[in-house]
Order: structure tokens, then C-alpha cells, then sequence
DNA sequence: CCCTGTCGTTGGAGCGTTCCAACAACGGCC
DNA sequence: GGCCGTTGTTGGAACGCTCCAACGACAGGG
């Protein structure tokens, strides 16, 4: 307590918080006194008194996939935007995801963002009781307090096998991602498209799952088709990786003999030496929002739950063409 | 305040944090009535009145550089092991690091992990005075009250180009990174090694930067040379991926006639479809062991400034060979 | 029977802020 | 010259917790 240039403590608080209803001798003197201690106001005594933290959690899934990293990105943007704090934690496996929240609410964080998360319904709603909560990519559970951005997987889906069909192609088999319920939508838009392709019955999926090593075991098994695909629509880029390598062991020449398709477009996918032609989801713009949509809550201008859907859109690059033009390069 | 259970705030205090003097009557109802009001501690009470916050705050230079997420995953990990929490802040922009780590000091964190960084010495030293400071993967600051985690990277280099020059290079061209310090230790890594392999002469290092766009263009600088280099070592992962693309782009052959080494050891360059040989960074062990060397100051049990310094190690991958061996595929 | 120790429990102080009612000093006004 | 409003400042209460000294009840020992 700066008592050292001779005034009260509330008179300190005032200046620091830049009052103009403090004379600028006592202002001067209190700054002075502030600079020469190393001053620093306590926030954890602030919040307690002002029963606000200034402060977001965020929960991410899983830092090592780049989507994840990307939407943090866009979060941690909107929430400094605002000057608000950030507890970030991840969700190492499932059953960490509640105690590292609980630990958030202890410290009466304002809102939640949750970057996906595997909490069952039942965990979230009663979480959205106490607190905002946004869920970034998922839209699966709803309920009061609960607000979803996410980008539309089930027409990024169509996009990209309405993509394949205009270049020729008829034998367009889809590697899943297990049962994640993202996954579900994009398997959904595949099925979608291809019926309303009219190839309804050449619908082929594949169980993978979401990571490099399954998108290279889907492959794999997808080549070994006894009607070989001609192209593969990939849950996401990380497994679409493995994709990509799966073809270029077995082979086959890249796009043409086999197109490839991911989903996400991550940085990643748009590096000069992958070049994956992917469904891009605006991934800043899906945790900027997802900010702004917790202070909507937090400024208490919202009371009904909110679900934005994003537009995804194809990014072009080097892993699709026309089928069947054999291992010649362009 | 659970009065509901009949008992003053100090006993339920004490039940809560699960005391032994408790009788186990009054425990059971004191739980039963808590749980029934969905009673929360108050963490900002209680950091108030522990004088301890048992936070940690992360500042992490770039999320889309995967090199400071796998090492984030570390550091998270490390701090939720001993229970406490995390406040991540990414310094956008190099003006923005000071401001947001005043905010954490603001919140009473107990130490910082600086993930990388661009403060200067002063700033930082003045931080590391108000409380502790474990840089990872820089060591150039030093200073009372700063640790340092870092990889051997000077030695890492030497790595590098010794196994070109055990593969039979002696064109070896260095794509640099810029101004960064840790870039720089690379550099003279390269340099040393290049000289002590009787190469001095050959030395070339083309300036870069830290980038995919940045390797790319340094890259093709390189193939420009009239002397053309038959491997190239590039300053880390991300930038290596650009030159990948030069070389592809170029119509040569890799690793048939040109090879390419990167270093950070990302999971990205260990991508079947990249198949980057690269030095290896223990990347999260550098991360916890980051947040182990907090504790040890948090816990009081040391004084000195530690720096620790981890070995890397070389990962042969699909991008180096013998030189001159033409386009053919092994 | 009183003294003493143990056990379970309690009220009050204090952590560092903010907020609020109240204050002294000082002019200007009627 | 007393009254009032303005300006700058103050002390105390409150936020929700932890810590501490002290409490009553009860049992065992002298």
C-alpha cells in the first residue's frame, strides 16, 4: 500500500484507475510512489470484490492436431480484444476434461469456450448452468446457456465430392473418422452428394479415424478395393496425410491416378510441398467468433442460445484432376 | 455459505479441504449440503488469503509454428501434474508481450514460462525480479531468477552436417533464419561443423527465415548458385517444407539429387507424406521440464539460475541420400 | 471434586481491493 | 456572515476465504 506518498488507500485506487476526480498533485505523487515500489494491483483481490475475473477458459482437445492450434489462435485474439484474461487447458484424455473445468469455474472464469470436448451431454448442460459456455466445431448437444460455432461439415462434404464429380470422377470413396460426431456430418454430406450424383451406389466408406497413421491404413484398405476408387475424400487433413502417403507407396501417381480430398484447410494442407485440395473451414474466424459470442453472454445482451454455422469453401491445389490421365505430369 | 449444513464457514472450511479434525457427522452433512447447493471455493478468495494464486502463466510466441505447440502440450501437462492451473498468452506481436504479462503478474501468477520470446533483456530481467522465469528454447538472456530449457543447437547442426558429410555431400548449403538467436546458434553449429570437416571453404549460407515462404525463397537462391549445393540444411522444419517445394519445383529429385535436412523434429516432418529427415528436438520434455524448473524455484528449492541443455538427435528420414545418384527411385 | 488435556467447533481478524457515505476546505451567493 | 455546492479526500464495510486463539464438553488422573 502506497501510504508512502502520504494518502489513502482508496485516493491510490482511484488514480490508478485514472479518476479525474483526482487532483494532479496527488495524482503525480501517487504514480511516483507506484513506480519507485513496483506497484501492482492485485487482481484475485479485484475480482473478489468486483465478482467478475476479467477472464475466459478455454478448453482445447488436442494441441498436436493443427485445426485445434488455429482455432486457439482466433480465441485467444478475441478474447485479448475484449482485455480479458485467458486459462487455457487441454483435454489430455476424456476423463481429465471435467476436473481441469471444474478448476476453471473455481476461479469463477466468466465463460467457456470449448475448442470440441468429450464431455457427455448431461456434464455440459449442467456446466452451462453455471456459466457461458461456447462449443467451437461441434453442435451435436444444445441446451440453455450453450452457444455453437461451427463451420457446416455436411455441405463442406458435398462440396468436395461435387468437386470430384465435375472432374470426371464415379468411383469416390470416403475414409471416415471413427465415431466422432464431426465426423458424422462430413459422412453424411459424402452420402448426400454422391445420391444425389446419382452414385448413390457406389457409395463406399471406409473406417479410419482422425489422425495420419488411420487416414493411411483407410487408404490402404480403399486401394485394395476391388473397385478401386478413383479418388478418396478424407475426413481431415491429418489423416489425409496418411492418405497421400498410402497412395504414393502403392505407386500410384498423384492426382493421376488418384485425387485426393481433405478437410480443414490448415495451414498445413496449403504448404507449397503437400499441396492438398482441401474443404477449407474459416478457422480464425470460428475462434474469433466463438469469443465474441461468450461476451455477448458475459455483457449479458443474449439469453437464447445461439448456433452459427460457417461456410466451409474448396481450396483447390495439386492432389485432385481428371481421373484416369496415368502417371504423366501436367 | 453453506449454513445450511448448520455449521460456521471455519468448519466447512476445514471439511472441504478434507481435515482429519473433523467429526465425520458434521462432514458427511457439511458435503451433503455443499453438494446439494452446487457449492464452488471461491479460488480468488483463496488465493487472496494463501497469498498463492497456484497459477502458471505461458507466453507462446506462435501457435502456428507447431514447434510451440508440441512444447506448449509439455509445459501443460507439467503444471497440470503438480494441480495447478494455466494462463496461456500468445505475444501476436512483439509490443504485445509486455502488456500481456503484466496482466499475469497483475493475477499473481507464481512463475512464467516463456515459450520463446522478443523482450529484451532489460524487460525481462525486470520481470524475473518480481518472479520466476524459465525461458525454453532460447538461452541468450541470462540473468538471477532465470532458468533456461534449450536443445544443443549448435551441436544439433553439427549433427546435420555431419551425416551429409558421412553420406558423401561436400556442396552444403545452409538456409538461415533471419535475425533469431536461436537461428544464429544453428548457424555457427553449421559453420563449425563445415570447417571441421575440411569444408570451410564450401561454406554457404543463404539468409532466410523461420517460415515455409521464407525456405522457399532461400531455397531457390540456393539452387541458383553457380556452385549448386547437393544438400541443403535448413534452419527448421517449417522452412525446410518450402524448400521441398523449390527443389520439387525445380525438377530434381529428392533425395536423388538434392538432399534436405530440417530440424526441430516436429511430428509434421515425421508425416508419412513428408518424410522430412530432420534434427530431432525433444520437444516435450523441453516442455515439462520447463514447468519442473518453475517448481523447483516455486518450492523454493533453488536460487541459482539453472540452464539445462538437451541433446538433440538426428532423424533419418526420406529426404537425405548419397549425392549425385541421378532421378532414380531407389 | 477440581484440574488438565483432548476433541470438535467457533467467531474474529485479515488478505488487497472497490464502493460508499461522509468529511474538511473553500468560494460564491443571497 | 451564515448557507450551500463543489472539489478532493477519507475511513469503514464488504467480497469469500484461511488462519488462529479460544471456546465448551467431556473424560481421566490426582
Amino acid at each position: 500500500m502506497a501510504s508512502r506518498a502520504g494518502v489513502s488507500k482508496s485516493l491510490v485506487s482511484l488514480a490508478l484507475r485514472g479518476s479525474p476526480a483526482v487532483a494532479p498533485a496527488s495524482r503525480d505523487a501517487i504514480l511516483a510512489a507506484a513506480a519507485a515500489l513496483g506497484y501492482r494491483p492485485n487482481a484475485a483481490a479485484r475480482a473478489l470484490v468486483a465478482r467478475s475475473s476479467r477472464t475466459v477458459g478455454v478448453l482445447v482437445l488436442d494441441l498436436h492436431n493443427p485445426v485445434f492450434a488455429e482455432i486457439l489462435d482466433g480465441v485467444l485474439a478475441g478474447v485479448r480484444a475484449r482485455g480479458y484474461r485467458t486459462m487455457v487447458v487441454t483435454g489430455s484424455d476424456a476423463a481429465q476434461e471435467r476436473p481441469e473445468l471444474d478448476k476453471l469455474l473455481e476461479f469463477r472464469v466468466e465463460g467457456l469456450v470449448l475448442v470440441s470436448h468429450r464431455l457427455d451431454p448431461a456434464a455440459l448442460r449442467a456446466i452451462a448452468a453455471e456459466t457461458p459456455v461456447v462449443v467451437a466445431t461441434r453442435r451435436d448437444v444444445t441446451g440453455p446457456g450453450i452457444d455453437t460455432v461451427c463451420t457446416d461439415d455436411r455441405a463442406g462434404a458435398e462440396l468436395a465430392v461435387r468437386h470430384l464429380v465435375a472432374l470426371g470422377h464415379r468411383r469416390i470413396a470416403h475414409l471416415g473418422g471413427g465415431d466422432d460426431p464431426v465426423a458424422a456430418d462430413r459422412e453424411a454430406g459424402y452420402r448426400a452428394a454422391m445420391a444425389a450424383a446419382g452414385l448413390g451406389r457406389r457409395t463406399a466408406v471406409l473406417p479410419g479415424g482422425l489422425d495420419d497413421a488411420a487416414g493411411y491404413a483407410a487408404a490402404r484398405a480403399a486401394l485394395a478395393l476391388r473397385q478401386r476408387p478413383t479418388a478418396l475424400f478424407v475426413v481431415n487433413d491429418f489423416a489425409a496425410l496418411g492418405a497421400l502417403a498410402a497412395v504414393a507407396d502403392a505407386g500410384l501417381d498423384l492426382p493421376g491416378q488418384m485425387s485426393v480430398v481433405g478437410f480443414d484447410g490448415t495451414r498445413l494442407s496449403g504448404l507449397r510441398s503437400i499441396g492438398l485440395t482441401s474443404v477449407a473451414q474459416p478457422l480464425a474466424d470460428i475462434g474469433r467468433l466463438a469469443a465474441e459470442r461468450l461476451f455477448d453472454r458475459i455483457d449479458g445482451r443474449r439469453t437464447r442460445a445461439r448456433h452459427t454455422v460457417l461456410p466451409a469453401s474448396l481450396v483447390e491445389r495439386a492432389t485432385t484432376a481428371p481421373p484416369g490421365r496415368g502417371p504423366a505430369r501436367s
